[in-house]
DNA sequence: TGCAGTATTGAGAACAGGTATCATGACTCA
DNA sequence: TGAGTCATGATACCTGTTCTCAATACTGCA
């Protein structure tokens, strides 16, 4: 919120809502998602103020390898993602080791790294106990 | 080629053109681009050809984190990307090691690890050059 | 407080990438 | 040969996202 303050954006009703149910929301929520749960935000609002938390790095934007898209808070300046394959739940981690290894393998690779991405596709501990897995 | 008539389909003139001009490409193509230099073709076939050299494993899809879509040749069968931010060049890499540190950090995720993905974005040596680093 | 200028809004059109439909044409094999 | 199947291209459609634009809300200043 303070964030958008910060860039110059003013705080208005719908970004407030918005950003409130992000909160609420935490990880792996979805553009259309948001949309369905506040009827009355217009879709044009809904994806521009995503965008605008996007450029301010208040939430970090996932590509699922289906195309689909998810966002969720970024916690961590940097951190990977795990993702649910059952029910979608997306969280995050980070991993010194993982940050030493890509440095390496970076090292390695012709060309100049600008940047890496890393995520797990999983089944939650939630689904597995609900699918019947001790 | 061989690999879809051992599936059980059949070898087509669209679909020779369509695998003759990816054998070409090689790395890094997108299924517009394919459409674009085969105008004669028709989107649907690119896009069904595509689809069926997906589910034989011959191509791989990388989804970019603008949400577009590339493909490329699957030389190896697991490996990662590497994708020149510049030119949009995109190479595949495997390396022992990311594998087994891959490995350890998916034992330390609470759940059942069922893949990952990983894929290091850089400015590959043509663009560096062609932007005069030595 | 009144007001001009700017930022933001929502509705809906437009877009891009991809898939489904369907009539037509090409193979296959008995 | 001919019935059945597969593949094709044109086109309509779908989904997620962005653009456009007139209306509205907010801001700073007089």
């Amino acid at each position: 919120m303070a964030v958008l303050e910060d860039r110059g954006h003013r705080t208005t009703g719908p970004r407030r809502r918005i950003i409130d149910l992000l909160e609420r929301k935490g990880e792996g929520f979805s553009a259309e998602g948001v949309c369905a749960e506040l009827p009355d935000v217009g879709r044009a609002t809904v994806y521009r103020t995503i965008k605008l938390m996007l450029e301010a790095g208040v939430v970090c934007k996932l590509v699922l390898p289906d195309g689909t898209s998810k966002y969720s808070l970024a916690r961590f300046e940097h951190h990977h993602h795990t993702v649910c394959v059952t029910c979608g739940t997306v969280g995050e981690f980070r991993d010194v080791t993982v940050e030493r290894l890509l440095r390496t393998i970076g090292a390695e690779i012709s060309g100049k790294i600008v940047g890496h991405r890393m995520e797990f596709y999983m089944v939650c501990r939630e689904c597995l106990t609900a699918s019947g897995v001790p």
